[in-house]
DNA sequence: AACCAGGACGTGA
DNA sequence: TCACGTCATGGT
């Protein structure tokens, strides 16, 4: 509720509009998405991820993106002919390995991925953070963008776009730890699950379009009200 | 052709 | 705690 964090979600939302995360590469009822062309955003439709395989995909897309792009991420998953808990742990890893490939950094994402299928196995219900951040592989950004996007619950992810945009635009400094800076956020906005999961999604659109490592500030419309 | 992408972990200070 | 090296593929 914080005036100046709102105006510019508002300002996000105006200029790209609902971002329909987190993409899935299959919808209920739908076709595959063709490999590149990363077409599984749901816009306006937040009863997704529905079934507990879109729900074990969210999360695996969390893991296989961690420091990736997400068009690489997106060629991972396709390489999985079915994206179950039940599939995946009976893969021996190799295989695991030369499908997950084009995400990078595939002996450990492969690691990961095994961990926390064999924690999702024996799930009952929503998992806490604590709990989640005792598997190897999941730290602080993807807990979070699984409690957010996977089980709908109202944390917000942090990540290297969010330190980069708000610390320019003079919230915190870049230099703010995980903690400080998420809760710079939940305490500033209201706790609700489909802001903060299109807050996220536009905070990266925004650092992809105009607030890259070397920004474009000219055309940016945050100029007026950024510091950097 | 260097640079970077929707980070996490292990290590040493 | 915290800064730093490591992990790896693919697009620009």
């Amino acid at each position: 509720m914080n005036y100046e964090l709102t105006n510019i979600y508002n300002l996000l939302l105006k200029n790209y509009g609902l971002q329909g995360w987190w993409p899935l590469t299959t919808h209920d009822g739908s076709n595959p998405t063709k490999s590149g062309s990363i077409s599984g955003y749901h816009v306006n439709d937040y009863s997704l991820p529905k079934t507990k395989e879109q729900i074990f995909e969210v999360c695996l897309g969390a893991i296989l993106t961690q420091n990736t792009s997400w068009p690489n991420v997106e060629k991972a998953l396709l390489n999985l002919k079915t994206i179950s808990p039940i599939y995946i742990s009976n893969l021996n890893n190799e295989d695991l390995k030369q499908s997950i490939r084009p995400a990078g950094y595939f002996n450990q994402k492969a690691d990961y991925i095994k961990n926390f299928t064999n924690f999702f196995l024996n799930l009952k219900d929503t998992p806490s953070r604590d709990k989640l951040l005792t598997i190897k592989g999941i730290g602080n950004e993807t807990a979070d963008s699984i409690l957010l996007y996977a089980f709908k619950q109202p944390e917000f992810v942090v990540d290297a776009y969010t330190k980069r945009i708000f610390s320019r635009l003079g919230f915190f400094k870049a230099t703010d730890s995980y903690k400080e800076i998420k809760d710079f956020f939940e305490s500033n906005l209201k706790k609700d699950v489909i802001l903060f999961q299109e807050f996220h999604a536009l905070i990266v659109e925004h650092a992809k379009r105009f607030c890259q490592k070397s920004p474009y500030c000219t055309d940016c419309f945050l100029r007026a009200v950024c510091k950097f």
